[in-house]
DNA sequence: TAATATGTTCAGTCAAGACTGAACATATTA
DNA sequence: TAATATGTTCAGTCTTGACTGAACATATTA
């Protein structure tokens, strides 16, 4: 692999590890996904470990928390012991399950309060009302965005 | 004010703390924010930092974090030497800002890997393309969102 | 002038959470 | 059996960044 590709390559796995890292995740997850996304096949938990240079326990972690996410599966070999992860077929929607929740629960959070408030602060309802189309607006048109973005057809 | 009241008053501004935290923002930004909301009307620097029990240092960096954001805004008034503070008009779409930087940063991130990787690593650049995609529908649906959630008419 | 009021800055403390590495459990191989 | 391979767990370390409170600068009042 030629130097300058191999610098693009790490350049990159860093990077998705800090956009990760942005996003509430921890870098390491970030990082296993952007090496995924560039090498695809299957690695072994072993060769993740050696390639990112991280501990095996923090690849046991963070694997696991990519997997519940749906971002990658583990996938085993009849006859070899090691697991193998790769990304799964439609991953990128899955990461916007994790925006969704956090504004879901700040919707619910101004929801909570326009029920307890009394009505006649009218001011306040007001303001409140404002900031809770707000994050039904954001909310709805990320999930727009899921529905309209996955495969046109399953099969 | 009912003990009920100030209970959920309390509560709210505590959550939209915790929102603002899960956003990447200081919490105390968000107590700020969240009393703001409720109470309306310009208070003084002094009024924040006792009602939220907090040090005027940090009501110091925060209002001048929020100011930078847009989201409140300083007032003074002839006489008065205490700063005030009070909601913007339209302040909820600046809170989008943020998050569209990030994808922005995101899709950036792609950006340079697809231009910088040989372009017969034709599976990479395939998942790239595809990841970078996902960062610009999501930029597009918020900016969109923007946009379309602006005051009907300005003037 | 001294005393007070006000906002900012910054060094130090604290808290949350990521990461490591060792201990462990289990399974396989020699 | 012992030795090795593998993934998980968890106690401890380390990093990052929020928060405090004191020192400061400036302006006002007595």
């Amino acid at each position: 692999m030629k130097q300058n590709t191999e610098h693009a390559v790490e350049e990159f796995v860093e990077r998705l590890g800090l956009v990760a890292q942005a996003d509430g995740l921890p870098r390491i997850a970030g990082r296993i996904m952007g090496f995924l996304v560039i090498h695809g096949g299957p690695y072994s938990f072993s060769e993740l470990a050696e390639h990112l240079k991280v501990s095996r326990g923090s690849i046991s972690s963070n694997t696991r928390l990519l997997e519940s996410l749906g971002v990658i599966e583990r996938i085993t070999r009849p006859g070899e012991r090691q697991d193998y992860f790769q990304m799964r077929p439609h991953p990128y929607m899955e990461l916007v399950r994790g925006l969704q929740s956090r504004l879901n629960k700040a919707r619910q959070v101004v929801a909570d309060a326009q029920r307890k408030l009394p009505e006649d602060w009218s001011d306040a309802q007001t303001r409140l009302a404002e900031l809770g189309d707000f994050y039904s607006r954001l909310v709805d048109s990320t999930e727009m965005m899921v529905s309209s973005g996955k495969p046109a057809k399953f099969k």
